[in-house]
DNA sequence: ACTCGGATTCAACAGGCGTTGAGATCAGGA
DNA sequence: TCCTGATCTCAACGCCTGTTGAATCCGAGT
């Protein structure tokens, strides 16, 4: 609000102006808690105090700030090895307690909850969900313990992780909300670690 | 195509029409396999040969249909008693078992997968969803049961459950997806019998 | 035979959407 | 100092949405 004239003025700004961040912040958010279909490009515009014509100036096209929008803000290449390295034991707890302090973490702005809220029915975003989550992620875990049948162990975690998400973030189931985190990394962690090591024909 | 002139009329059909019900029968597809916000009453009347204010008419308002449509084609009070009755041993493979069954068999008109899509960004889904879940079937289960914590159990074994719909439906993962039925029942089934009954507190 | 009322369609509204093009403004290099 | 090009706003477009009101049609009860 520290506007020099009365009214809203044209052209650049001067200073630095951080204006594509602050759009991918409020897009982020918007994304996150609404999905692509529900979030706006005047809202996000809105929310950055900015001309919606310059979202598009800026991306080109809703789909593609979506794209931009949910890079995921930490690489799995980074993170992946330092959960997988300290062997099997314990593995599908350090998964979980990964996961859960992340979502506290990232809050509203969760490209996670985005791809999830978005890939309901739009196609592009499963996509992109199961790249995320499956090649980038879990694909790498299953090939780290050596098992039988990778692939479908992948899928398995994959679906209690999005389950996960979904009962907690956006069903908001409320024991679940409000329990304890320790406790969801010991019930969650043995299932992921059941999913990723055990036989999978049952006896 | 029955049509004796060459053009659509106006006024009453002739015959018993069943509009009320292909209505219904078409909001339950699109709903499903888009989600409340994405399926257009247009759309809809479109696919039950029909002009979109006559779904006005009879519903009122989208949201109105919405409610009418999702309403669950077998009613938990019946079928619940049937699985939890021959006791503990073997439930959650029973539960699992009748749920992969029951979205087999409704395909793209489920209920559930359309209460999923549209929970996701939609607070009044989400509670509809909340409580078939979990008043209209796991509180009931749980409570069969005797363990601690009986509402804790019930929101993990419904967070496992919207995840396998999540991850096989709408993610499409492919090797759950192609999985054996009888595989995952195994699987899943263990998984939610620990939620059910093993004790919470990992030793 | 005659009305009555539900079934059905048509045409339109008001609002929101993504996107576009033209123009204004200014930072920074030549 | 001037020019270039990036940044930013305004106004509008065409489209799609849920919803409404009026007009038509016809089966059924009297």
């Amino acid at each position: 609000m520290a506007d020099t004239s009365g009214s809203a003025r044209r052209g650049r700004r001067p200073g630095d102006s951080g204006t594509r961040e602050s759009i991918l912040d409020a897009a982020r958010s918007r994304f996150s808690s609404e999905g692509f279909r529900s979030a706006t490009v005047r809202a996000i515009a809105g929310d950055a105090g900015v001309d919606p014509s310059l979202v598009m100036h800026f991306f080109g096209t809703k789909q593609a700030l979506f794209v931009a929008a949910m890079e995921f803000p930490i690489n799995p290449a980074d993170v992946v090895p330092h959960i997988v390295g300290p062997g099997v034991d314990g593995l599908g707890e350090r998964l979980v307690r990964f996961l859960l302090g992340l979502v506290d973490e990232l809050g509203e702005a969760n490209p996670m909850l985005g791809l999830v809220r978005s890939a309901v029915g739009h196609p592009d975003a499963a996509r992109m969900m199961r790249e995320f989550l499956g090649e980038a992620i879990l694909d790498r875990v299953a090939a780290a313990i050596e098992a039988d049948r990778p692939r479908l162990r992948a899928d398995l975690c994959a679906s209690q992780i999005v389950g996960i998400l979904m009962a907690r973030q956006i069903l908001a189931l409320p024991e679940l909300a409000a329990a304890d985190r320790e406790t969801l990394v010991g019930v969650y962690g043995r299932t992921i670690q059941r999913y990723l090591t055990e036989p999978l024909d049952s006896p």
